[in-house]
DNA sequence: TCCGTCAATTTTGTATGCAAAATTGCTCTA
DNA sequence: TAGAGCAATTTTGCATACAAAATTGACGGA
């Protein structure tokens, strides 16, 4: 078995997998991470889960102390202030420029996911907050593409999942969820008039009100 | 030879080696790039070369076409000015927080580079632009690891080297040249005044000046 | 001459072996 | 019993072997 039958590399399974573990807490921060043991957990051989583990390190995700230490990164509580501060500058450039290069067609597919959110905000059920966090994803993500950087890829790979960390709509308040549909309906109409500015405004506003929603307001001054 | 007697791995090398390699040219963009080629120019096994590659990749500075081929990203021009637009806001928050939070020792640390920096200006000998590229590049190191955040670090690595490719100060007018040193010489003065906005600004207004000496005055306005 | 086909070579992906460094834990002594 | 020292194990870094996929090039037919 040297190729995994779904037409999918195995590094790459191993770094999605870890990571999508990181993030979503089976790997808890400061957990100890041995290629040998996550080969073994991920019936893997050592070498991808060497290279994922090394791209991970490269991230920030993944840090090695002194010696034979490789523990997944703690995030510092400021860390995810500064994390949120860098994400509004790059995804307000992002939205800028959407709002020069998108195509109609993207606007459109923009429009109706913001339209999904809308509809189900507030979130009443379970199928709710899926459903939007899943719209919301995908609006983030076309928008990301519409600006086609390679470099600004890498960026949000960086900075944008790690925000995630912490992340989840229910933490909002039906105030704060319904801001958030508005915010994307107006940067959806924001590109359509092929507003930079607008759209870069209501895109960092957009983040560091979700800034706000995840840190709370008592330690919303700690990074100034 | 397991360990190469420097102290200091394979693998870290091989990325080095590799990435310097692209930015100073002499792996063009383009170029095709084999694990077993770059293996034996570096004098190493595959093992590390392909590490480093895959960093590379995660990057953008390497990337891979269909099939067996990896080859140096090209770098479309409009990219390069995309990315000075992104290091313009990154670089900014970066100088935010160095008014922040730089300790007085790191004030005075860069206080002697920008002094550096302004004696040579505006460079007359290969010497001069020597010094003064080194002196900036401390500078904003410097900087940078004033804002103690991992991220900043991914981030910067994606993003700053990139503008590098075409970089140098040999480029500059001595008005420009002049005004960089003075910029410099600001930064310092906003960050031991600690005016975030101010520093803010001013390094925003830096890295746009750098475009704009870099992609020249025809091109300036291609990315708007 | 040009094009299609097929075999040889190249390249990548994965597994595994081996050595050096670090950790662990056990034993022996005071 | 507590602690120091040493040996066994673990872990990492690098090299290499092997298989599958892709490329290359040569050969033959039209």
């Amino acid at each position: 078995m040297t190729r995994p039958a779904d037409r999918q590399n195995a590094t790459d399974m191993a770094y999605r997998r870890l990571r999508a573990d990181i993030l979503n807490g089976a790997l808890p921060a400061g957990h100890r991470l041995t290629e040998t043991g996550q080969a073994e957990r991920l019936q893997l051989s050592r070498t991808p889960v060497r290279e994922a583990i090394g791209r991970l390190i490269s991230e920030g995700f993944v840090e090695r102390g002194e010696g034979y230490s490789t523990r997944v990164a703690e995030f510092a509580s400021d860390e995810l202030l500064y994390v949120f501060e860098i994400r509004a500058r790059i995804e307000a450039y992002a939205a800028r420029q959407a709002a020069l290069n998108c195509t109609p067609e993207d606007i459109a597919r923009l429009r109706a996911l913001a339209e999904v959110m809308s509809a189900r905000t507030p979130a009443r059920s379970d199928a709710d907050f899926d459903a939007i966090a899943e719209a919301n994803e995908a609006f983030h993500s076309l928008l990301y593409n519409a600006a086609k950087s390679p470099r600004l890829q890498v960026i949000i790979a960086a900075v944008v999942d790690v925000g995630v960390v912490a992340w989840t709509y229910r933490s909002y308040s039906d105030r704060a969820m319904i801001r958030s549909a508005q915010h994307h309906e107006e940067l959806v109409d924001a590109i359509e008039a092929r507003e930079p500015d607008w759209a870069e405004n209501v895109m960092c506003a957009h983040v560091l009100a979700a800034k706000a929603c995840i840190v709370g307001p008592s330690v919303r001054d700690a990074a100034e």
